[in-house]
DNA sequence: TATTTTTATGCAATCGTTCCCGATAACGTT
DNA sequence: AACGTTATCGGGAACGATTGCATAAAAATA
C-alpha cells in the first residue's frame, strides 16, 4: 500500500506559486515577502507537510544516518554501547541503523556493503569473531568512507578506534584472583584473531608473570564462536576439569562466555571451590549465586566516544588523516564468586 | 568528507552508452544485446558499482526499511524481540531502523514522526509507559501509513497487533504462588494506561478470585516509569512492607521491574520468606539467588510475527482493512524464588 | 519621464535511477 | 521496392527538494 504524502508541489499547485517560492518560503528565505511566507507556512501546517528526507538525501548526497554493525544486540555490552551511540547521534540529528552480524563474517560483509552503498554517511563496527578477511573494509576506508571501530578493533586499518583497556582489565582481574590465593587460573576466551582476545590474554599472562606463576597454555581455551554456542563453552570447561591438572579458578572473557561458563561451572561438582571472574556488563551480577565478580567495560562511553569521532569524520571538510585510538578504563567489580573459601 | 561513488552515469560515459542502456543492461533487460550486457556488467563489476538506494527510494517511493520504536534496547524482552524483527526483515530485504523512546511520550512522538516522514515504509511500535495521547499515531494510520503494534498495544487504533497472553501469564503466575500457599500476594506493575498493565492486573485479580482470596487494592503498586527509575520501585516495596499488612509474596510485571524489585527485596530483612515471581525474559534467571521464577514471553516470535504482518501490509496492493490481533502464549518457568519454605 | 535599484517570483538544473517513448538500423515479407 | 517487424539503443521526464540565474513588477532615483 502506498502512503499518500504531501509534497512541495501540492502546496505550489494549491496556492498557485512555483515550487521554488514554496521551498524558499518554508526555509524562511529573505527574498520571499512576509505575506507569501505566511500563506505558505499556514497552508503547510494545515495539510501537515513534512519534507521528504530521501529527496534531501539525494540532493545533498548524505543521509544523516549512521550504520552500526555488532555481533548481537541481545548482549549487555552491545545494548549499552548502542545506547551511548544513540544518545550522541540523536542530539546531532543522525539516525542509527543497527544490524547484527551474528559472529559471521559473511553476514558482516553483507551488512557493511549494504550500509556502504550510500544509505549511511558512516559506519561504527565491532568485528565479528568469525571475521578474518578485512580487505573489503579496507577498500571502503581507502575510498574515503568514514569508519570507526569500537570494542573489537583491528590493526589492519588505520582509522579512529575506541576500545576498553582490555589488557588492564584482564590484568587486574587475574591479579585479583592471584591475591585471593588461586594458583591455577584458567582462561576461557573467544576467537584468537580478535583484538580483545589478544589484549585480554596478554593481561592474563603478564599478571601471572608478575606473580611468578608459570603460564600454562593448556589452561587457555578459545571458543571461536564467541559464546554463541553454549556447547562449545561446556566442552572447554569439561576438558579443563577432566585432567589431573584441574584449575582452581576461571577467568572468562566476554559477556556471553562469562555467563555461560559461570552457569556450566555450577553443573560440575567442585563448583563452590572454584574462583570465578569474567568480563561482563550484566546489571544483575549481584543477584547471582554467588554474586559474580566482573570486569565492567564503559560500554555507554565507548559508544558515545565512537559516535563523536565518526560524526567528526563525516562532517570534516577535508579527509581525516590524523587517527586516534581511545582506550577507556574498565572497572573491576569484586563480588563473592572470586573469593577464596577455606 | 564526501565519499566518492560510482554512478550509472560514470559507466555510461566510460563505455559510451546512454544511462538507459546501462540501467537496462544491469537489470538484464531483454532489449539489450548479450554483448552489451556483458561489457556493462563486467565494467560495473570492475569499478565496483553499487546502485544508490536513496535514488531508488525516491524513484520507487519506498525505502525498503522499517522503523522500530521501543522504550529501551537494553532490556531482554526488547532485544530478543528485535532479533525476531531483524530475522524476518533481513530475509525479506528490509533494513531495520531502531529508535528508543526511553518511556517518554515526547521522545516517542519525535521518533515516530521522523520515521513517518517517508524514511521508512512502515512502523513497529511498542508504546512507552508515558504515552497517553495517541492522536498523531491515529492520524498517521488513517493516512495509510502501515503500523503494527507489538507488546504494548492500544485499543484506540485499529490495525494489526501482536502481544503475549499477558492475562494468562499473570493468571498462571499468581495461581502458582497461591498453590504454593502464599496468601497475601502483592503486584508491582507499570503505568496503568498500558495494555500489558491492565491485562496482567486482570489475570492477577481473576486468579485471586478463583481461589477466593479477596482482592486488596493496596497490594497493587504502579511504577509509572516502567522500571526506568529504581527509586520508584524501592519506594513501592518499602510502602508494601512498612504497614502491618505485609505481603508474603510478590508478583512483578515487566523485565526491569522484576529484576529491580527482586534486588530491592533482598535489601529488606524478611527476604527469604517472601515468594517472588515476575514477568521477565532474562536468560540467566537460574543463576540468581534464589533462582527466579519468571513468566517468559515469546519475544522472538512476537517480533517475527509483527514483522511479517507489517511487511504484508506494506506490500499489499490495496488498503488493508481486515486487522488481526495475535496473542502468543507465555511460559511459566518455576524456580526456587516462588517456593514456600516452611 | 526615464533610468536605476529593489523586491518578489519563476525557470531550470541538479542529485541517481528507472522507464515511457521514440529513433535507427537490419531484416523479412509481400 | 515499399512496408512492416524486430532488435537495440538513446532522449528525456519523473521522483522531491534546493538554488543560481533570469525576469517581471514595483519602488526609488535622477
Amino acid at each position: 500500500m502506498k502512503f499518500e504524502t504531501v509534497t512541495i508541489k501540492d502546496i505550489a499547485k494549491a496556492l498557485n506559486f512555483s515550487t521554488s517560492t514554496v521551498s524558499r518560503a518554508l526555509r524562511g528565505s529573505y527574498e520571499i515577502s512576509e505575506e507569501t511566507k505566511k500563506i505558505v507556512l499556514e497552508y503547510a501546517e494545515e495539510i501537515n507537510y513534512r519534507p521528504n528526507p530521501i529527496a534531501l538525501s539525494l540532493k545533498e548526497r548524505r543521509s544523516r544516518a549512521i550504520g552500526v554493525v555488532v555481533s548481537e544486540i541481545a548482549n549487555d555490552f552491545f545494548s549499552q554501547a548502542i545506547n551511548g551511540i544513540e544518545s550522541i547521534a540523536y542530539n546531532r540529528g543522525y539516525h542509527v541503523i543497527i544490524t547484527q552480524a551474528h559472529e559471521s563474517e559473511e553476514r558482516e560483509k553483507v551488512n557493511v556493503m549494504h550500509h556502504a552503498s550510500r544509505s549511511v554517511d558512516g559506519l561504527l563496527i565491532s568485528l565479528s569473531s568469525g571475521t578474518v578477511d578485512l580487505t573489503y573494509l579496507k577498500e571502503l576506508h581507502d575510498k574515503g568512507f568514514p569508519i570507526v571501530f569500537f570494542d573489537r578493533i583491528t590493526d589492519e586499518i588505520e582509522t579512529h578506534k575506541v576500545t576498553a583497556n582490555n589488557y588492564m582489565g584482564a590484568f587486574q582481574a587475574t591479579e585479583h584472583l592471584i591475591y585471593q590465593g588461586f594458583k591455577k587460573i584458567a582462561h576461557i576466551t573467544s576467537a584468537p584473531y580478535l583484538s580483545i582476545t589478544k589484549e585480554r590474554l596478554q593481561g592474563y599472562i603478564e599478571a601471572l608473570e608478575k606473580h611468578h606463576i608459570p603460564y600454562n597454555e593448556s589452561l587457555v581455551k578459545h571458543c571461536n564462536h564467541g559464546g554463541m554456542i553454549a556447547e562449545e563453552i561446556a566442552e572447554a570447561l569439561a576438558s579443563l576439569f577432566k585432567g589431573k591438572n584441574k584449575p582452581d579458578a576461571i577467568f572468562a572473557a566476554g559477556d556471553r562466555i562469562t555467563t555461560v561458563s559461570f552457569k556450566e561451572l555450577r553443573n560440575l561438582k567442585s563448583k563452590s571451590q572454584v574462583g570465578f571472574a569474567g568480563f561482563s556488563n550484566i546489571k544483575v551480577g549481584d543477584l547471582f549465586d554467588p554474586p559474580i565478580t566482573v570486569v565492567r567495560q564503559p560500554a555507554f562511553q565507548i559508544g558515545q566516544t565512537a559516535t563523536e569521532m565518526l560524526i567528526q569524520m563525516i562532517e570534516s571538510k577535508r579527509p581525516v588523516v590524523d587517527f586516534e585510538t581511545k582506550i577507556l578504563e574498565t572497572e573491576l567489580i569484586i563480588r563473592d564468586s572470586s573469593m577464596k573459601k577455606e
